[in-house]
DNA sequence: CGGTCCTTTAGAACAATTCTAATCTATTGA
DNA sequence: TCAATAGATTAGAATTGTTCTAAAGGACCG
């Protein structure tokens, strides 16, 4: 067997998302999920893409992204307004955050415990709890 | 009356900071301190101030606000791309996030624990460790 | 008061993202 | 296999939130 990732092909992982295995998208997935676990900006992945020689507009990385989002690929992480970081890693985890380099390194979430979590406002159920650790270059 | 708040006034607040004390700051600080917690964005915040025929454009309150932000009065709560709030409660605190409306309410401090924090990355060191619950519209 | 430096301002510029309407393509079923 | 159709992609415009710029205004010190 080889390794643990569920589905060894993009075409695999396109068809039970429901979404129809086009050029852009099956390329758009390898990058993605092929590699392991990467935290990457729609910027960054269209010009991976782009020096791929593969054919696909920002637009559609875009849609892409926010499909696999939907599909529960893929999960979008907030750290700084106006920049949106898409992490392949479903799984239950956190974050560090080195803002110098705007860069994110997982926390695998059995390190993490996160208690006493309070009651959620009336009318309302978790749907996620996100711990972003704020790190800084250490002062010398 | 006098409250818990540490700077009774806006004038003696802006002092504190080393900021000269502006008719447009004086009004941004009283719009923010005056009324307890709040979690405003820079529109709301113009919104507010132009209501209340204050003379201000939206380029001052987003000035003011990273002043004060600098000036440790105020706290940046990142939890959408594309839009920040400005948190006027600086006390160790976190929050639960309403998705549907874009509402932010305190989880105070206590409440609240975050065990077995690893060790950051090296070369690094924690400015802040943010939850964010994200909560969503009880399914009836 | 006058000079200096800090503030404010309108509007332009910018960056990330989304939208639009036209074109293209995967799929389906004859 | 092919045509019809529904879904996908595209370039470029539009939108949104924020920052920048250069000029005018205001606070503070002497």
């Amino acid at each position: 067997m080889s390794g643990s990732r569920p589905f060894a092909n993009a075409l695999e992982l396109l068809r039970g998302a429901g979404l129809r295995p086009t050029r852009q998208r099956l390329a758009l997935a390898r990058l993605l999920f092929d590699k392991g676990d990467r935290h990457v900006t729609a910027e960054q992945l269209h010009g991976e893409a782009v020096a791929a020689t593969v054919p696909v507009s920002l637009a559609t990385v875009y849609n892409t992204l926010h499909q696999f989002i939907g599909a529960g690929l893929l999960r979008e992480v907030v750290v700084n307004p106006g920049r949106s970081y898409f992490d392949t890693n479903v799984s239950d985890h956190h974050h560090f955050f080195i803002e110098e380099s705007g860069k994110l390194v997982d926390i695998p979430g059995g390190d993490i415990a996160v208690a006493n979590v309070p009651e959620p406002p009336a009318g309302t159920a978790i749907r996620r709890v996100d711990v972003i650790i704020r790190v800084e270059r250490e002062p010398v």
